[in-house]
DNA sequence: GTTTATTTGGAACGATCGTTCAAATGGAGG
DNA sequence: CCTCCATTTGAACGATCGTTCCAAATAAAC
C-alpha cells in the first residue's frame, strides 16, 4: 500500500537503535540498517533523514526507554536505598544472564564520538548528569527516611555510584564475568552502609 | 637510503597508536595513519602487514608503555597505598590539565571491538587483568606493612577500584571535569581507609 | 661502472561507504 | 475511468574504504 506507510517508525527505529548499541555508530553501514530494520533505502532516508540523523533519534529513545522510563520504574517499585541496588543488579542481570554484551548505548557513544561531536557530546553529558542526579536524589532521600546513614556525603558519592555503574556497563561489553561484576555492585552497596 | 628503512619503525608506530587512540579504530582510516606516521602506504604495508595488524602493534605498544611501564614506575616511585592513589592522581592531571580527551585506548577498544572481535577482546581482558592484579597486589602489600586497615578485602576492593579507574577514564573521554573525577578518586581513597 | 637489493611514491584495484533520484505502485478522490 | 500523490523500489552517484602493485630512485656490493 504505498500510499501510507507499510512500516511503523518507532519500531524500525528500535531496531536501528539495537544495531547501533551492539555494533557502535562507525561500524553500522547503512546497508546494515536497511536490512536489521526491514525498510529499503528511499524510506530510511525519506523517514529518518540519513545515517547521522538516525542515530540520534536512536539516542533519543535510548534515553526515553533505557534511562528516564528505568529511572522511573526504579523509583517507583523500590524505597531509595533499594532503588539504586536494584539498578546494579539489573545491570548485572541482563550482562550475565541473557549474554547480552552490548551494555549502554549511552557510555559506547560516549567513547566512540563524544570528544569529536559536540552535539552527541552535550547529549552524552546530559544522560550521565541525569544519571548523577537519581543517585544523589535517592542518597538524599534515603537518609531522609534513616535508610542510609547521614555520614554519607550525597554529591560524592552519587559520583561515585555513577563511576561504578559505568564500570559495569564497560565491563558488561568487554568483560561480562558475574563475580568481577557482583565485586563491583558490592561495593557499591557498602557506600551505602 | 634506499637500502635501509628511512624511518623510525617504533616512532612510526608511535604516531599510528595516538590516531587510534584519539579516534579509534574504525574511524582512523589508511589515509589518516599515511599522514599522521609520515610514511608511505607501501611502507606501512610492508611493514606493518595492514590496518588490523597495525593496530595490534599498537595496542601491544600501549601496554607496554602506558601499563607496563606505569605500573612499574608507580609502584617503584611510592609505598603501596600512595601508589594507587598516584594512579588515580596522574589520570586526572592528564585529563585535566593537559586538556586530553583520549581517555585509554584499552578501554576505548573495549567497547568499540571486545563483544566482536575475539583476538582484541581476549587481548583486551588480559589488560584488565593486569590492573586489577596491580590493585591486589598493592593492597595486600599496604595490608603487610599496615598502611591499610585489615577489614578491606583485596579482591572486591581491587575489583571496585578497577571500576572507578575505568570510570575516570570514560569521563575523561566524555565528561573530563575536574570536580567529577576528583570525587571518583576521592572515593577511590576512600575505600583503603 | 655495473649490478643488485630495497624503499619509495603514487597510480589503480574492486568493494563498500552514505546519499540521491527517477520510475513503478496502487488506493483515494473526482 | 482517470488523475493524483505519497510511498516503494532498486539502480546509480561520487567519494572513500583497505589493499595491491609497479616503475622510479637510491646507494651498497661487486
Amino acid at each position: 500500500m504505498p500510499w501510507e506507510k507499510n512500516f511503523d517508525a518507532d519500531e524500525a527505529l528500535t531496531k536501528a537503535m539495537h544495531a547501533f548499541w551492539s555494533h557502535g555508530y562507525e561500524a553500522t553501514s547503512i546497508a546494515d540498517l536497511v536490512d536489521c530494520m526491514g525498510i529499503n533505502r528511499g524510506s530510511l532516508y525519506a523517514t529518518f533523514g540519513g545515517k547521522r540523523s538516525l542515530f540520534m533519534r536512536a539516542l533519543r529513545q535510548y534515553r526515553t526507554v533505557h534511562l528516564h522510563d528505568w529511572i522511573a520504574a526504579l523509583t517507583q517499585a523500590h524505597g531509595p536505598r533499594e532503588a539504586i541496588i536494584a539498578g546494579f543488579d539489573q545491570a548485572i542481570a541482563t550482562a550475565v544472564e541473557d549474554g547480552a554484551r552490548d551494555g549502554c548505548l549511552v557510555i559506547n557513544t560516549a567513547l566512540e564520538l563524544s570528544p569529536h561531536d559536540e552535539e552527541v557530546g552535550e547529549f552524552v553529558d546530559n544522560c550521565l548528569i541525569e544519571m548523577e542526579t537519581f543517585f544523589r536524589g535517592r542518597i538524599e532521600q534515603g537518609q531522609a527516611v534513616g535508610e542510609i546513614p547521614g555520614h554519607v556525603a550525597p554529591v560524592d558519592t552519587a559520583r561515585a555510584l555513577l563511576g561504578l555503574f559505568v564500570a559495569i556497563r564497560v565491563f558488561s561489553r568487554s568483560r561480562p564475568k558475574g563475580p568481577l561484576l557482583r565485586s563491583v555492585a558490592d561495593q557499591a552497596a557498602a557506600m551505602l552502609r
